[in-house]
DNA sequence: CACCAATGTTTGGTGCACAAATCCATTGTG
DNA sequence: CACAATGGATTTGTGCACCAAACATTGGTG
């Protein structure tokens, strides 16, 4: 890492005139994604082992929070579309780790909850943190700096929400 | 139960001694989902009038910097399964900006080659980083340093490749 | 009390993403 | 030449992810 930005100064006119603005590699877009999709595969081994995909395991840590969560509440924790996330807590319910009952004050909104396996798997899951930083080789302060990072860009990402089609 | 590993040496002590290592909020992996999720959803409205999608987009990046490409290739490119690449091809062939037919050397490898639509379309693409990096709100340094960041996770991800599945 | 708007969930449609199985042209090897 | 083995592409199956429309329950309001 360190920055080799010595000689910043002035964009070092002639070192960046060669550079195509649409080549793949130089996109972030292509490099986020990219990364994204590396740590997924990274978990699917280890999540595997507790019948978890890797979005079903950002559920189960929403609901071992907090317990009783209606679909709204999980939909805006984990910012994902209810549209998403109804499917994918029924098969969280049909493996065995939730329930998915109706709230008595509003027979409108669902009242998730873990079942006892499911607060049960909280134990083993404990060590899922632990395991993917050292198959990763993050040590604690690698993890603070990413996460910071990428929090950085969901905020920008958010506050870019406004803009309409563009007119290219 | 002798989890909690005390206070070892330099971790801040008690600053962080509250810390639910499963709360969703510190969680790298769901940070990184996000993140890719939130630029992809802040490219859409910008690759919409040219009717494509984010990854149609990449395969596109990669045709403009090399045109007959067979699926194989591409596929090393961008890092995607064929599996997923075959029928992305395909909707870019029938939106009119491909062509898909065979390698006359060999007949197995497709030659997907860019039509004049296609290749056309390369000069109002090359709006897209600019625009992007306004929407967001980024200057070239905070791109230079997030791809370095990104490339360097990619990195990571791809070491840790080797792991079978976890016994926990 | 009946109707209407608001709220929460579900459904349908399109498009990734990966894994495993399959198909087919090519390239050995006997 | 025949016949396996290989290698590239496609298909199938499962599971996200988003959008828009449909649906149902609530909670007003005339």
């Amino acid at each position: 890492m360190s920055g080799t930005r010595a000689d910043a100064g002035a964009t070092s006119d002639a070192a960046r005139q060669e550079v195509d603005p649409l080549a793949l590699e130089s996109q972030v877009c292509f490099a986020i994604t990219r990364a994204s999709r590396g740590i997924v595969a990274a978990y699917r081994p280890v999540l595997e082992p507790l019948h978890l995909t890797h979005p079903q395991y950002l559920v189960m840590l929403a609901l071992w929070q907090e317990s009783p969560l209606s679909l709204k509440e999980l939909s805006s924790r984990l910012a994902l579309d209810p549209g998403t996330l109804s499917p994918l807590v029924k098969r969280l319910e049909s493996t065995g780790y939730l329930e998915r009952t109706r709230a008595s004050e509003d027979e409108r909104s669902l009242a998730i909850v873990l079942t006892d396996t499911g607060r049960a798997l909280r134990e083993r899951a404990q060590a899922v943190p632990g395991i993917m930083r050292e198959r990763l080789g993050m040590d604690e302060d690698d993890v603070q700096a990413l996460h910071a990072g990428m929090m950085k860009v969901v905020e920008l990402a958010a506050r870019s929400e406004q803009g309409g089609p563009a007119e290219i």
